[in-house]
DNA sequence: ATGTGAAGTAAACAACTGTTGACTTAGTCC
DNA sequence: GGACTAAGTCAACAGTTGTTTACTTCACAT
């Protein structure tokens, strides 16, 4: 039963392949780092789900704090690429489709939007996060007519999509978890109108 | 120098007393569970930061699962406590005031809606917290004209308020960290409004 | 003042963590 | 077909973790 070949977590076959390996790895930690947080994910815990030996994390990305850095690029790249249109009318239904998961890439994507909640404790790697974070808010500011408090509530509305995020995936509070994307967007658009839409 | 009282982390000196070494922990741990999460935290650390031998830490709490089993229940006493006025006005005002800590009970209750989010990983303590989050969304609900989509609504309400939490005082966004209770009382107004306030 | 139990201390424990180095295996080019 | 190199394996490491045990010290009732 034991071949040459091994099993992944989706159960595909894999000859030796760094890229292949290095995506799983990519992948679980992700999954994980997100849902769990940096502390309580083990590096054993990564690679066996990985289908992949331990020692290939530091192989690969020197440690497991570089692990949860190129996770953490990665997911930048993510949300950095579908933020392209900025218009105000755009923003309740990007958030209510990235709140479901059906993103371009895979399955991985619900878990995108928690990474940048976690720490690894790394003080350059926080600032990164938080920098992103703001430049978030900025951008969801800049689409909405400007005023004194425009940058506050785009945070505000930016820390609504980050608790969604969390109390959907990784606290299964329903009927919030097993809200659609078409039962989300009323709730949202709503939203989005009372805090960016007409300055009181 | 070295006298039979000792320094907590406030500089509040000490004798010999159980409920006082009990409280400074709690507190001391409510802090950093909430702040930097279950795992990231040691109890060397704790006992440091109260000025307290690890060993009393196992002795007052039977283990650090106990200690945040306990730093959690305080916080849920705290929230039932001042969540006695359910009317709807009463809401974002209420919100508006927790975000910047003015509570009754002393400092460290900035703290205690983020230790809602941090998971020590028993399954128990999980179930704990999650129903009092369910509880609390379910109470917003009951305090806004009934509707189909009532309870959701609230608690996209609730995830506003855990992700403000966290942008904050776990991430310090700016201006959304330094907001005082004034500036954030309209954004959440009509935030509340808007999702509970009037059907669509 | 004094003895007694509670409060606090110190050191050691076993288990687990991330990381490393020497080793083996397999794919590929001549 | 056989080397050569990249990919993967294995076991051990040093440090850290939560917890316990035997011990010391203080506060308080008598």
């Amino acid at each position: 039963m034991r071949a040459t070949s091994q099993d992944t977590a989706g159960g595909v076959r894999r000859t030796r392949n760094a890229a292949q390996t290095r995506e799983a790895l990519l992948q679980v930690a992700s999954r994980r780092f997100a849902r769990d947080g940096y502390a309580s994910t083990t590096v054993r815990e990564i690679a066996d789900e990985a289908g992949v030996n331990v020692a290939l994390i530091s192989r690969y990305f020197a440690s497991k704090e570089g692990l949860f850095e190129a996770c953490l690029a990665a997911a930048v790249t993510d949300l950095r690429r579908d933020a392209g249109d900025t218009s105000l009318e755009a923003i309740a239904p990007s958030i209510a489709r990235r709140m479901v998961g059906a993103t371009s890439d895979g399955g991985r994507l619900p878990d995108t939007l928690l990474l940048l909640l976690r720490s690894s404790g790394d003080e350059h790697v926080d600032n990164v996060r938080r920098e992103f974070l703001q430049s978030l808010s900025e951008r969801m500011a800049a689409a909405s007519p400007a005023g004194p408090e425009t940058l506050l509530r785009a945070q505000i509305l930016l820390a609504t999509t980050l608790g969604m995020a969390l109390l959907r995936t990784s606290m299964s509070i329903q009927p919030l978890a097993a809200a659609t994307e078409q039962d989300l967007l009323g709730p949202v658009s709503d939203l989005v109108d009372a805090l960016l839409a007409e300055k009181r």
